[in-house]
DNA sequence: TCCCGAAGTTCGATTTAAATG
DNA sequence: GCATTTAAATCGAACTTCGGG
């Protein structure tokens, strides 16, 4: 059965005979020029009689004409390809963000190329050497992780390719991005957390070299400090250094084991990210504290799985879909704007703004 | 600082001059077709000299020289792409599988072009299109939910391109594919909890129009068959039609209260799917009922929620990414033969075995 | 299939310059 | 000059054929 004999598909049997331009003119009975300007609707295409262009699209339609990109690119000079590479596919920060992108693309005629790079310097620089080989137009970065050297961006500029990149913030760079306000977004969920009548709060931070770890802190600070709000240093914590998100999710649950060992009351945790909170949540389960009865804990980023944990996590939302469809359009803009005057564009940066959600890991401390 | 005044670069500012073969035939002082010769490893490159090698090389290296893949391609009729199309990159099932197919594609000198259908038929014909458009040389489908009628798949046989779909068992079909053991799995989750003693075993099964939804059941009835369990039709619920992966979610915690409301004792709860697992076990908490103290819960697939959840959820893993891995190698394989002898290949059906993941969500009943 | 190298054709389209009535 | 159409050059590489050494 698997591999059974092939009965039907009389004559168009093995390959198909790939029907060209010039079949289309001897079908319709006038030269490839004129089925390229009609097929086109090149400015030329108005001298044409509407006759002579109805033959020839008829005849195109009739043979199942499909122009060959490649001969087409190859006079063009335009690839019609976006190279998206994300670092972590894994990550499930990135899917939504991929979303995005592949939203806005379907609406215009570009492709997309798609690489992973495992968060591996090595491997992002041999698939961004692939993509310009294969002359993408314009490139997209989904970075969870920052390990880029401004080297390797500098570059992208010095060829002219149109590139934008999500994630982290990398403050003053030449290439264009979109960045969540993660000050923004680490003070709401403070004031969420200080709204409700916490006062001993325990901080997970992210690792020092990330720089989203300062802003977040930074967005602390400033609500702590508005509101007289004082920080048990011996309550804040941080992640270690690691690519893996995974590894936040085991930081979170080493972290609040610490935390727990330490002895110091606290009534909610504001966890680094979403793994980090889940990881904490567990934890805490493990040692018996309910969540949100006796700790509450409120995460960052909202990933999909902090909606379906339970109990549904507490959280700041990026809002990653359409900061892929931003970063996606930008691009699309700066390859049609490099089409009408060549030479370096300005560079942008897009900063979003995160939105706080709330769900049931957090609520009113309980009077001791 | 945004867009400021660009100062270095002296030179070889705006646009990449696009250095040809020309050139490096000019610089090297050999022709074009020597150039391309040596630089392919061409069967003639066995006649030339070392030096006239070595001294090509070196110009290309010189002035940076990169084929034209359009031009390549233009008289090779090999894109060097290969088609990914995924139903739902939203799904967490569907990211390892991506990982799974990066890695061996990476491998190999192909791209990925990638796109996602939404689970819309509409979106799916017009990518398939755009795909077949750009010449694909091969396509790998990631099916989490089949919608896809028959004509469409013999369509691409038709084409004869390669193309094997990744999900979904559709038994008797023309295109190859590769999926998951679902009998088997069923079989190892109602043992698992058969073995910590439970009797009393509620079961949420899939859409009805799902096929995966029919093997997960005949391999549930196997074994209970097998040791003479019962299984009482009550303790018995249809997940609704559905294609948004969230759906079973809530799915999951309509359908434990509705299972709560009919007061029926029973000590375990066998989900199809993590995601219905999840909203159980949501479902459950918000009733009181511990697990797995109370009730044990076990899910099917291993997406990444489900290690991460609190408890983590014992569940079956499907091994998503050797799945990518394979359809990629297959894919690829189907390619270098079809180069050598052309015409439709043998369909190839391949089964992977899951596995028994056991988390915290399962334990013992504990006796009344 | 001795060794080395190059001229010329081809792939499938776009575009310019020009020819026809 | 105008409306209508096309021959011919071009894009960048690969391959076939051929000519000397």
């Amino acid at each position: 059965m698997a591999s059974g004999t092939q009965q039907s598909d009389t004559s168009q049997s093995s390959k198909t005979p790939t029907v060209t331009m010039r079949d289309v003119a001897r079908e319709s009975g006038f030269s490839p020029t004129t089925v390229s300007i009609t097929l086109n609707d090149a400015p030329l295409a108005r001298y044409l009689p509407a006759e002579t262009k109805a033959r020839i699209k008829q005849a195109a339609r009739k043979l199942g004409y499909r122009p060959n990109p490649f001969a087409r690119s190859l006079v063009s000079k335009r690839s019609q390809l976006i190279g998206v590479m994300v670092f972590d596919i894994t990550d499930p920060w990135c899917t939504p963000i991929l979303r995005g992108i592949e939203k806005t693309l379907y609406e215009s005629s570009y492709v997309t190329i798609f690489t992973d790079s495992h968060n591996d310097p090595t491997r992002f620089e041999r698939y961004l050497e692939m993509l310009l080989d294969r002359r993408v137009e314009a490139l997209v970065i989904v970075a969870n992780w920052l390990f880029l050297d401004i080297n390797v961006l500098a570059d992208l500029r010095k060829r002219d390719i149109p590139t934008v990149l999500i994630g982290p913030e990398l403050g003053i760079s030449s290439i264009s991005s979109v960045v969540l306000d993660n000050e923004a977004g680490a003070y709401k969920a403070i004031q969420h957390l200080y709204e409700l009548g916490h006062r001993d709060i325990a901080f997970i931070r992210g690792p020092e070299l990330l720089s989203d770890t300062a802003s977040r802190w930074t967005g602390i600070r400033a609500f702590a400090d508005s509101v007289g709000l004082a920080i048990d240093p011996d309550l804040v914590l941080d992640l270690a250094e690691s690519a893996d998100p995974m590894s936040s999710f085991d930081g979170g649950i080493a972290l609040v084991e610490e935390l727990l060992r330490r002895g110091k009351r606290f009534t909610a945790l504001m966890a680094f990210d979403d793994m980090t909170a889940l990881g904490a949540m567990r934890a805490l389960a493990h040692a018996g504290i309910s969540v949100p009865g006796q700790c509450s804990v409120i995460g960052f980023d909202d990933i999909g799985p902090a909606s379906i944990a339970t109990p549904g996590l507490t959280t700041i939302r990026q809002p990653t879909e359409q900061m892929g469809s931003f970063a996606a359009a930008r691009v699309i803009e700066e390859v049609h704007a490099a089409h009408k005057s060549p030479g370096p564009k300005p560079v942008h940066h897009h900063k979003v703004n995160p939105e706080l959600i709330v769900r049931e890991s957090t609520a009113p401390p309980t009077p001791v």
